[in-house]
Parts: C-alpha cells; structure tokens; sequence
DNA sequence: GAGTGGTCTAGACCACACA
DNA sequence: GTGTGGTCTAGACCACTCG
C-alpha cells in the first residue's frame, strides 16, 4: 500500500484514508491477511492514530476488516448471506431451521414488543436463542410467546419450574400446534446491548441488525421475534424464488 | 438529567454515558428538543469531549439524536417505517411506487452487480432514483437495466441522446412490459459515499441499509438494484399481511 | 512480558448555520 | 460574528492475547 503521504484535499483525511486503504485491500491483501498495526499505519501515513482508526473503523462497519483486541486488524471474508426467508411460512423451532435453544425466562416484555402483542405489560414466556454459521454465532434472538398462545404448556408437569433450555424447547413446540396466519418484519440498524455482545464475540455498542417478526395466528399476532444480527459479517438475504440466490453467495 | 458525576465500574465511561443519556431522553426531553451543546455535556459529566462524542454517535446510530453542525443535537422523532414488500410482484416504476426519477446514464455496473447480470461488463442502463417521505430524501438507488431488458428502448427515436430523467421514465417504462418471475433481496450495512451521502443529507460514511433487489424474468435476471436508504432514520419494514402493520407505526 | 487494539484526555482548528 | 458539531493531534494508560 505504499508510503503515501496523504495529499491536501477538501475531503476528510479519514475519509481519503479509507479510500486508499480500500483500494490496497482490494489490490494487495488476501483474505485473512493481517495488517501492519494501527501504530505503524498511522506512522506510514502521516496521521494521528485516531484518524487512522476512523479509518479503519469505516472498512470494519463495511465488513472489510476484522480487529481484535491483543491479535490484531486482519483482512475480512466477504459477509455470509443469512437466509431469513419471509415467505417460508413457519413458526420458529420448526424442523430445520438454524437455531438453537439456549433458555426460556418468564418475563414482562420491552414496552415496544408488549404493544405488537396486544397485551399491555403482562408476563410472557422469553425464549432466548442463537443462530450460528460455519461454528460462529452471528445472532442472538429474544423470543415473546403470550402463554395464550401455548395453552397447552401449563399442563405439563414439572415445565413450570424449569427456566432452562428444555422448557424453551416446550415452547417452540407448543407454538408448532398453531396455524400459521402470516408474519410482519421490520429490518433495522441498532448497536448489540452488553449481553447480545458478549455472546456475538463483539463489544458492547457493535452494529447489529435488528429483525423484528411479528407471526400472526387466528387474528392476532401470537409471539414476537427480535433478532440481533452481526452487522460486521452478515448480509440478511429474503430468497424467494427457489433457485440458487445469485445475492446469497459471495 | 442531572449533573451526576461517573462513577467507577468496570464498563467503559462511553457506554455508561450512553445509558445514562438514554435514560434521560425517555424521561426528560420531548422529540425535537435541543440538547446542551457537547463542550456543556462533557463539562457537566466530567469527561473529555472525544468520550461525550462516542456516547452521542452510539445514540445517533440508534435513531435516538439526530446531530447537525452550526446547529446543534436534537431528540430525533421515532424512525420511520419504509415498506419494502418482497411479496409485491412489481418491477420498480410501477403505479403508486415511492420513487422519483432523477436520471439515468450507461455505464459498466460495479462487478458484483454485473455477476448478478450475469453478462460480465458491458454497459448498462443505470437510472438514478430518490425516495422520499415526508418531504424529506430517504433513499437513493442505482437501478441496472441490461439493454437486452427493454429490447423496445432503441427503437425509440431521440432517446439515445437524452441522458436525463426522460430516458430513465422511458427505461423504467419498457420494463413494466416484461413479465416479473420474482425477486431475491438482501440487506446489508454500509457506509454512504459521497454522492449518497450528499443527497441524504448526511456528511459521507454515514451508516445505510443497503438493500439489492434482483428482478426475475423468463428464467434470468432481467435488472438489479442498489438501494441506500438512510440507517439513521429508518426502519425497513417486510409487510406481507394487508393489515395495519403494527411493526410499521411508531 | 511483549504486542495488539480499546479507551480517554486536553487541547486546537475547521466548516457550517443562523442571526 | 457567534455558536454549533466535525476533524485532528500527541500523547497516556488499560484490557486482552499469545508465546
């Protein structure tokens, strides 16, 4: 990438920096190559370190670098398409889909997800979840279930005091016996709160991609879905035709 | 919100500012009210202005603040919500879409659309379009047209010469005469370039949802496009019921 | 212990909006 | 002109990873 002091221009020196950077990525670097570190970039450049590391915080918002505390800054692989396929009509939990059951609380839901439940702020079933690919999570997901909506939960013995994975399971389970009216998704940006962090590997603040799914049954919506996706290495794809996904791969 | 000192914990003084301002916000300010300047902020919670700075752009990233220079940080009103429905089988330009036509040019498409072509890179129509709401840019989009898309394009005397919105309208309207096979979409982070950036309104590297749509017609892709909508301010939201949209409001 | 990225400071100057 | 947020500097120390 050369020793190339930056020139004067009207634009931003992070902004020019990126530039530049993202060229030599493109053009010099592999995947999984690692960088120079912040010290020596900003040397070579002749910028403060916090300039470069606006720099470097851009590519890494862009998926194109990694950084880790104690190892550091390293090429990125292209983001992993993640299906979230709105068409597919089915309940979480069903057969086959790609996530796993970590816990289950009973919880009274965030004022916004209470409201697209339709009942004020009573206690529902928090169904705590995550997503992984290729052995890396990508996502954590909070699921609402209203005990409406499994009435056939309270009935099974010794579940009501088992606040862990196997009643999460009796949940998602229960949910299956409902038909399925549709489901509403919003796609937001937030930032991973101390927790989601921790279990994405990421600090707390890191960007993430909120999906909200609203799944609707008998007139109502029977359970909120928030799911908090990695930002950095994921790109949420809503295949619809049943071909191979041009979008999905690289 | 006080004039509460930091205490000592062990999470970084940012994120502790950024929860503490978040408290706030729900319970003291109003939507568009002005926050003290940052020089008065940092004084009055005893950090550095660099620190102050970090806790406001996590708050900016969550559509909580919005941040202008020469003017000041107000309380941003609630994101909106953008419908960008997958199941409405309609080519972009159709009656009733949200879109205005700004222009359009022929050029060789970034590589990653002209694999989505799958016709390498040659040139393609690319017609420039803006979304608006309430008056106010949302999203801009690159729309690639392959000429073999709109075979009725060349036949049209005067058109090949005009490289403003009439070509476009003209692109767009030959679309409508192909029959959709479907659509594949995805959504990504990325960052605003300056040309983005400067019809959303926003200085360049500012957060965006970026979603791609791969148009489907008789067995190939028949046109793609690149839309950037502002992170900031919006929501994306995947309706399918014909219902209100309770994920839609506020 | 050495080396990395993450946090924080206390300044300076600039670009912009508005009166 | 005055006040705002945006950029940039040159340091310091901390938290983490790894040999």
């Amino acid at each position: 990438m050369g020793t190339t002091q930056l020139e004067t221009v009207p634009e931003p020196k992070y902004w020019h920096l990126r530039t530049v950077l993202s060229n030599a990525l493109d053009s010099e670097f592999e995947v999984g190559e690692i960088l120079p570190n912040e010290r020596e970039l900003a040397a070579r450049f002749g910028v403060a370190r916090a300039t470069l590391r606006q720099a470097l915080e851009q590519l890494e918002l862009e998926g194109r670098l990694q950084r880790r505390r104690g190892v550091g800054t390293t090429v990125a692989p292209p983001r992993v398409g993640v299906e979230v396929n709105p068409t597919r009509h089915s309940w979480p939990g069903a057969p086959g889909d790609a996530w796993q059951t970590e816990g289950c609380a009973e919880d009274v839901p965030p004022a916004v997800v209470g409201r697209a439940l339709g009942r004020g702020d009573e206690k529902v079933y928090t169904v705590h979840r995550v997503r992984t690919v290729h052995g890396q999570p990508v996502a954590t997901e909070l699921l609402y279930v209203p005990p409406a909506s499994v009435p056939g939960l309270s009935g099974i013995a010794g579940l009501e005091t088992d606040a862990g994975v196997a009643r999460g399971r009796a949940v998602l389970r229960e949910l299956q016996r409902l038909e399925l009216g549709g489901q509403e998704r919003t796609v937001e940006l937030g930032s991973a709160r101390a927790e989601d962090a921790k279990r994405l590997d990421r600090l707390p603040g890191a960007p993430v991609l909120v999906l909200t799914t609203r799944y609707l049954a008998a007139g109502g919506t029977a359970a909120v879905a928030v799911s908090t996706y990695r930002a950095d290495t994921c790109r949420l794809t809503f295949g619809e035709s049943a071909g191979t996904g041009l979008l999905a791969a690289g």
